[in-house]
DNA sequence: CCTTTAAGTTTGTCCTAGACAATTAATGCA
DNA sequence: TGCATTAATTGTCTAGGACAAACTTAAAGG
């Protein structure tokens, strides 16, 4: 089997890693150090491609690249994520079980896996299994993808399984002319869609009209889509591997873009460390969500 | 109102041409011309991004960047796909059908929109519902999007709740052990989820064990889901706007790194111009892909 | 000893401008 | 008209420099 090498455009592809940003490594850490074509373009081997994908994780992870870079390739695969040494096997009852869930994606069970997620559902409530199954799940194949023990592809079956479970069950609400209209969607660069599906879920319980958009919206069609569906909050998710840096700004330009009638409610783990932003209303916490639209009803009597 | 300005992260991000390509523009064509801030780095004002993502529409039908470019803002709208010209109003009594279920989405109506294709869905069966409503509708959508008839956010809506009609009527169908096992995924960069449901939902249908690991994979994360899944076959689909020239490298790349006796099964918009590759099924029609699936398993007895 | 401020590192993104290969259009010729 | 060759178009790659934001570490203060 011939070895296949990679040009930067497919190292940027598959690592997430800017050519920027791979021809800056190569120049300061001498890493990676790929060969070179007729052309002078560079070829990745596939082992240094692999190298890179580690580090891209243990990046999302926390670390530092610097430090990443100079650690020879074996011990890297000893870092561990600083989120999972920060909750040292707090093995409650439900932790267990959701181990067991965690145990059927790793057999790759896709049957097992849904049997014993339908039956959550079915004895726990959307709510409850939202807030106590899905969420805290979705939060181990996070950490258990950072430090490795789960692949990239077990994590996507993962979240293609719990996606359809979640859509079957917003199918299942009633619907129809309810308020608040809520437009839920992502910015472009970020296409996790399982926190919007999962707020979904408690806003269409809670009365609310819900109008999915799928996720990566460009903010200009935010704009016009939220006037045309005549939404009453916009709802964003940004995942915790969204750039940070980015977010502060995307905000502010959107609620620019946006009448401001219309409120923007911002949630998901990428804003747990965000600082206030006006015209902003941050959600922390599903809790915190639900307290959102009780506000807002509240808000709109008087008026 | 303060008019927003983009930096060339932003553009490439809401217009997805890349930063090369924009500066590149500047320098040849003369457009876009951004401002500049205190550092030297490009604002692209609000019109200037709007045209761009006009502009990148009209290439995607076909039309060639030097052309557009010259051409002033107003008569650009007047650029119609070529698609569209190729098929002179074939207004058949089914194609009506469709342009009312086009029409659903264009008032927004989510509700009626999701009640005429549910009662489709029940009339026509779900094979023919795949290849006479949703594969036509998909087709009109695009090219309706093309010639700007439909907005982004229109069309992320179709896009969203035929998911999840298809979704769950997949779930619906028996599910367990059978065979083949065929692994449904598409390549980085190639987020279009729609063609893959769709023929998930025909190979289901034939009776084959199918499972969707979502979109976006990397390469050798597809090879390593393929064993760990014991896949019998891999179905990669690309959408048309996916960078042709990058497919067949891509294809060859994929082959490498599988199994040979794991079949590689190609379909989508994208490939429907493609040279044949070694190793690689072309699947350019449904019916291709359902006789691809009978031919598997005509080559398996007498193994 | 803990907290806050200041200085120093690290790191990503942006910049210019040149080269070339691959695609598409246009020409010449049978 | 159909095919082969030339010409124009267009995207992607390369190089190294510059700078600001984020993070770390050191110092000063309570």
């Amino acid at each position: 089997m011939n070895i296949p090498s990679f040009n930067i455009a497919a190292v940027e592809r598959d690592t997430g890693l800017s050519k920027d940003v791979l021809r800056m490594w190569e120049r300061r850490y001498g890493f990676p150090q790929p060969d070179r074509d007729s052309n002078g373009e560079r070829c990745y081997p596939a082992d240094q491609v692999e190298r890179l994908r580690l580090i891209k994780r243990l990046m999302d992870a926390g670390h530092r690249p610097g430090k990443l870079i100079a650690t020879p390739v074996e011990e890297l695969a000893g870092f561990v994520s600083r989120r999972a040494k920060a909750r040292p096997d707090n093995e409650s009852s439900d932790g267990s079980e959701l181990s067991d869930l965690l145990a059927l994606i790793k057999q790759h069970d896709s049957n097992g896996f849904q049997q014993a997620m339908q039956q959550r559902l079915a004895r726990q409530g959307l709510q409850r299994f939202v807030q106590d199954t899905i969420a805290p799940l979705t939060f181990r194949v996070g950490e258990a993808w950072e430090d490795g023990s789960v692949e990239v592809f077990e994590e996507h079956l993962f979240t293609e399984l719990t996606k359809r479970l979640l859509r079957q069950a917003i199918a299942g609400l009633p619907s129809g002319q309810r308020s608040p209209r809520i437009l839920l969607t992502s910015v472009p660069d970020e296409p996790h869609v399982l926190g919007l599906l999962m707020v979904e879920a408690l806003f269409a319980l809670e009365g609310a009209e819900c109008i999915p958009l799928g996720t990566q919206m460009p903010l200009l069609e935010i704009g016009r889509a939220a006037s045309a569906h005549r939404a009453n909050v916009v709802a964003l998710s940004f995942s915790v591997a969204f750039p940070q840096r980015q977010i502060p700004g995307l905000l502010q330009q959107l609620r620019m873009v946006l009448a401001p009638e219309i409120e923007l409610w911002v949630g998901g783990g990428g804003i747990q460390r965000l600082a206030p932003i006006e015209g902003v209303l941050l959600l922390t916490s599903f809790d915190s969500a639900v307290t959102a639209l009780t506000d807002w009803r509240l808000a709109q009597v008087p008026a």
